[in-house]
This record gives C-alpha cells, structure tokens and sequence, in this order.
RNA sequence: GCCAGAUUAGCUCAGUUGGCAGAGCAGCUGAUUCGUAAUCAGCAGGUCGCGGGUUCAAGUCCCGUGUCUGGCUCCA
C-alpha cells in the first residue's frame, strides 16, 4: 500500500501502482470524467500512470492551469493527427501548449498551407476527436526512437532525439499519429469537443532565424461548444479595443506612406491628451527634485563611438547623416543618455551636485525592422519620458527607490492595477556580449533586487535579458489581445560614466566615477498611450480624455445659451465643445457616445427656463439634471 | 529581415467566367427645429497602393515593388 496526501492534506491508503484515475474513480465517477491529468509531487503526469512511492496528488481538470495546459497539448497532437490524415508527409516541429491555447509547428513540404486550410483541419480533428482515442505512452530506447522517425522522414524530430538521453525517451500515440512527446496526455481525444484554429503564420525552426521558416498553426480547444463560443467573442470584443482602430476612430493619430512606416504622426486630439500626461509627470518630477534639459536630435557619430552605440548598433541604425563639408557624420539619435552624459561632462562635479537629476522628454529614431512596426507599439521614431540620474555608488540604492515609487505611482495612476516587473540580469554563459566588469554587474544586478525587494514588489527574474551596458527593470503590462508590452523600465549603468569618463570630485577630494541610472516611466509616449487606449478601450480617465463634455443643443433657437454655458464651463477649467450641427438629438447623441466623450450636456427648451443641465453620462444613459456649478463639481470630484 | 495573407471613395466593405466602378456611413446642398444611440431628399466623391507584362479588353490573370495584418527573429 502506499499514502496519497490530497490538497487538502488529507490521507488515505491505496494499493501499490495506482492510478490517478483509479483515485479520482474512488471519489467519484463523475470526478473521474473530468480529470485531465495528475500532479503527483509536483510533477504533472498522465491520469493513467501508476504511482509507486508515497506522494502527494492533485486531480487536474479543465479549472486548473496545467490541467488546460495537457488539455491544449494534446490539442496539438490532435492537430498533429488531422495534418498527417490530411496531407500525408508533413514533418512536425514542436507542438506545446500556450498560454490560450496550443500551436504546432509544421513543415508541409511543397504544399502551402493557407487560412482556408483550417476549416478543413478543424473538421478533420473533431472527426479523430470523436474516435475516442486513447493517448498512449511508451518508453523507447534512443535508437529505436531514431529508426522510427528515419523511416518517417522526419528531420525535426531526429534533431530534438540528438539532445535527449537514452532511457527518458517517451512516444504517445493517438489513433494513427505517434509523436516524441514527454507527456502528459489527457486520457482520450473525447475531451476535445470544440476546436477553432486561430491562424497561421511562419516560425523560425528552434527560433533561430538561420534554421529553415516553419509553418506555425494556432488553435485552441474546449470542452463545451459554448466555451468556444465565449472565448470568440471575447477574442472580437478585444479587436474592438485595438489601439490602432481607436486611434483611427477617435483621430489620436495617424500614419502616412509617404511620411514613412513607424513614423506616428499625432492628431490635435492625440497630442492635447499626450501633452496632458507629459504635463503630468513634469509637475511630479520637478517636486522629485528632476531637472528639465533640452538637447538636439542629433548628434556626431563620435558621440556614439563613445558611447559604444555605433559598435552595437551602428549597422541597424538608420545611417549617419553626410553634412555638404566633407567627413562630418551625424547620427539621429537613438537615444538620449550620451547627450546627457555630456552634459554631466561639462563642468567639474561636486559630491554635493549628486544625485543629479537630468529630465528631457527626448524624441529618438530607432531603425526597427520593418517586419516588427505595430501600430504605436513599436515605431521607429518615439518619445521617451526619459530622465538620467548621477549619483554615488552609495546612492543607488535610494534613488532606484525613489525611481520605483514614482514609476508605480505613474502606473497606477493611470489605472493599471495588473502589471508585472521583470528583472533583467545578464546571461551568465555569454557574458562577452555585455560591456562592463564583473564586479560592476554583479553591484548593480544585487541593488535592483535588493530595491524590489524592499517594497515588496513581485517581480520575476530572467537570465539575458538585460541591456548591453548594464540589468534593468521593467514593467510589463498587456494589451488588449493579451500581448505583453514594456513600459517604464529602470537600468542601472555603471558603463557609460567610463566610457564617458565622468567624474566628480568627493569629499575626500579625490575624483570619483559616479553611477548612472536610466529611467523611464512610461517607456515611451508612443507605446504608453497606446497600451493605455486599449486599456481603458478609448475611454480614457476625465483628467486626461481630450474632450470632457459635449454640448447639444435641442435645436439651433438654444445656440447662443450653449455659448454661454461653455464659456462658463470653460471658465471653471473644464474642456468641451458644442455640437451645434442642424441633427436631431438622437444623431448627436449617438455620434457623441461612440467619439467616447465623457459627459454630453442637452440644451433646450427645458434648460433655457430652468438654467440648470441635463446631463448623460457616456455608456450610463441619463443622469437627470443638475446646475451647472453642480456639474462643475461632479467632473472635479471625479479627477 | 523571414513566412503567410490583405490592399477598391475619408471610413467599413461588395464587385460573378477578364467585358461601362458599386453600397452604407462620413462630406456637401436643401428641407426639417427635433428631448436621451441613426429625420428626409438630392449632389459630389475613384489613375481599383505603385510599376511592368499577358490580352481585342485587366479591379479581376502573371511578375516586381510599397504599405498594412498575423506570427517568427530583433528590440539600446
């Protein structure tokens, strides 16, 4: 007999190599039906493999995350199934679970596959999916793993054997379909009820950009039709949230061919909004002690040589720039912190000048791929919120606090309750690809942990992911697809003050090299307001929306009291316009709700005697009326 | 940069087998002066992304190219 531990730290004896399954049919036949897979001391396994040692053991059903993880991978190998029913000689790359979902990675030979493809794959699955096939696991030496594959002609799968070790080498097979996999499955295809692929699209073998171009399927799969259905709509409302159609809709901003892809061009309602969160944080960093700078937007390549920008990157810039005199180079700046760092340069420092707080909302050009531009996400020309802070060896520590406060305060200001920090530290088996030494990285890598640490931020730590010059910080938040993007971010750099040869004269007299962080924390306008115009779906905050409040008058007789009323409103701080067209009221209210303006003022018969407002809320309807120094008050109390 | 798809009026989109370029919304003009999500009528709006080719004839077929979309790679 052995002792299986329950979640809920109960105990009980079951017979030496039970199953999973055979546990959850102990409970309850019903509980049996559902369970997709098992996690037996902390390792996920098949429902149906024995258990031979004293363990703890969790059921996994469709509610649990690893449970929907075996669902969707063995979704992929369903995929994998229909593919080779269908189109006979496909060899098969990867095929895991995501985090909505699964894909498969395919190389279908000299057929190309297209979206009209998938209708015809999905059909093929929920046939296989209806067979009620069995997963199967074997265990299989290595060179019998080999042999099948050979035979198969499957160059991918031959690769991935070469990196395992004999003796953990597993097959499942479904049906007809046998894959290298180490599991876990799902008991049978019958969980697979509803199955929508999503789309298509190429993968680099291995994500490495020299290997051959694969073809990705993305698919997800459910239990329950309804589900599906669910999670498609979902997929639809979140379009509707798309940055670039409310951009569009709302005129933010625009792109022009003939400007230049990557290259956003702001709308007067765009910028009256950019420029209403620059204002923001200038007045929050002028009380944090920040000084405002101005520095052009383009620089001498020997800046960059400097700097160590041109040798990383000079090559995937946009060029340099050739002035009519012969020899002279000037790059458009990537970046602000090299001309910042002359500005250090520029007089001899004190220790007492430090921390020095350099701020500049500094415009950049960056040449990113063309293949990568995506809406405001990622331009090639872009605004930092950028600001460079001097400071001792001994000051890191509080003023990356201080950094962390006013990042987090600018985020949740903004409404982001969800947000994710990443610390970015270097890979430790490639550390020739950093500038820098040793003990430099390790000082700076040990004071952002130490930093978040200390005001509990939760953070997750990834390996070669940090900058060339130095680890970083930074904060993540998704769009309204759920793709992940970085905003602020927070880098310490003890390499630029050497490059630069910066120094400050300290109170022992003697000069020292001080350290510089890097600061931004909105990242970039750009991407900020993007990421934010999906977050809020258009609707953004009333200190912060371009137009607060529309006026419609009822008929053009009520034009000269809508003047008043907005001059009075305008007056009192707030902004608005009147929509004066010749439409009846049903039109202007319409019109008005989709432009998301926030408070819409009816005038007409009934307010020119009364004098008060009748006031409709955008997404609410009606709220009844009020006097206008009543409405005032409502818009401020709500900012 | 790579793979796949798309590209027609300001916007959203039709356009059959290659045979005169279409609709709705927006705009303009006129009528209507209206009470909480679309008043009515008329008008105007196009080098079908761009450049080649095939053809008696190309929005439609072929080649090249720009831009966009979905991913991949990249992201100071």
């Amino acid at each position: 007999m052995i002792r299986i531990t329950f979640p809920d730290g109960r105990v009980q004896e079951y017979p030496h190599g039970v199953t999973a399954m055979e546990v959850a049919k102990s409970i309850s036949e019903g509980l049996a039906r559902n369970v997709l897979s098992a996690k037996v001391n902390g390792e996920v396994i098949d429902a149906q493999r024995p258990i031979t040692t004293d363990s703890t053991l969790q059921l996994l059903t469709w509610n649990d995350k690893e449970g929907k993880a075996t669902y969707w991978h063995s979704s992929a190998h369903l995929m994998a199934e229909a593919l080779e029913a269908l189109y006979p000689g496909t060899r098969f790359g990867i095929g895991p679970a995501i985090e909505n979902g699964f894909y498969y990675d395919i190389d279908p030979g000299d057929h190309t596959l297209t979206a009209q493809d998938l209708v015809q794959i999905e059909t093929k699955m929920i046939e296989l999916a209806k067979k009620n096939s069995e997963y199967r696991r074997q265990e299989i030496s290595k060179d019998e793993a080999i042999r099948y594959f050979t035979e198969k002609n499957d160059p991918y799968k031959i690769e991935l054997l070469q990196d395992l070790k004999d003796g953990d080498i597993t097959f499942y097979t479904q049906g007809e379909f046998t894959d290298l996999c180490k599991g876990p499955h799902i008991p049978n295809t019958g969980h697979i009820k509803a199955v929508k692929l999503l789309n298509i699209a190429g993968a680099y073998w291995r994500g490495d950009e020299t290997r051959p171009q694969l073809t990705r399927i993305y698919g997800i799969t459910f239990p329950k039709q309804k589900e599906l259905e669910e999670y498609l709509h979902l997929l639809e409302e979140a379009k509707k949230r798309d940055h670039r159609k409310l951009g569009q809709e709302l005129e933010l901003f625009m792109f022009s061919e003939k400007v230049g892809s990557g290259l956003p061009i702001w709308l007067p309602k765009g910028t009256a909004l950019r420029q209403r969160l620059e204002d923001f944080l200038k007045a929050e960093q002028i009380k944090r002690g920040y000084t405002p700078v101005i520095t052009p937007h383009i620089g001498h390549k020997a800046l960059y040589e400097t700097s160590g920008h041109w040798e990383k990157y000079g090559q995937d810039s946009f060029q340099p720039i050739h002035t009519p005199r012969e020899g002279e180079e000037f790059m458009l700046k990537p970046m602000n912190c090299p001309h910042h760092c002359e500005i250090f340069g520029h007089k001899p420092r004190s220790y007492r000048d430090l921390p020095l707080r350099i701020a500049e909302f500094g415009t950049v050009y960056r040449y990113e791929q063309s293949g990568e531009l995506h809406g405001l996400t990622r331009v090639r020309s872009f605004t930092q919120d950028d600001a460079h802070i001097f400071c001792t060896p001994d000051q890191v520590k509080d003023e990356f606090l201080n950094v962390l406060d006013l990042t987090m305060m600018v985020i949740r200001k903004l409404g982001f309750e969800t947000f994710t920090a990443q610390i970015s530290l270097r890979d430790p088996e490639n550390k020739s690809k950093y500038l820098g030494s040793d003990e430099n990285w390790a000082k700076a890598e040990q004071a952002i942990i130490d930093a978040t640490k200390e005001v509990g931020l939760p953070t997750t730590t990834e390996l070669g992911e940090a900058a060339f010059y130095g680890p970083k910080l930074d904060f993540m938040v998704k769009d309204a697809l759920g793709r992940s993007w970085q905003l602020g971010t927070i880098q310490v750099d003890y390499n630029l003050p050497e490059r630069f040869q910066l120094e400050y004269i300290g109170a022992d007299n003697s000069k020292h090299r001080p350290v510089m962080i890097h600061r931004a924390p909105f990242g970039s306008m750009e991407r900020f307001i993007g990421v934010l115009t999906e977050h809020c779906a258009g609707k953004f905050p009333l200190w912060l929306t371009p137009d607060q409040f529309a006026i419609l008058t009822v008929s053009d007789r009520f034009q000269s009291l809508a003047e008043t009323v907005l001059q009075t409103l305008q007056q009192a701080g707030l902004r608005g316009f009147i929509d004066d067209r010749t439409e009846s009221i049903g039109k202007k209210i319409r019109d008005n709700e989709l432009r998301k303006i926030p408070y819409m003022l009816i005038l007409g018969e009934k307010e020119a005697e009364s004098g008060q407002l009748s006031v409709r809320r955008q997404g609410e309807g009606d709220q009844g009326s009020m006097t206008i120094p009543d409405f005032v008050q409502l818009i401020q109390s709500q900012i």
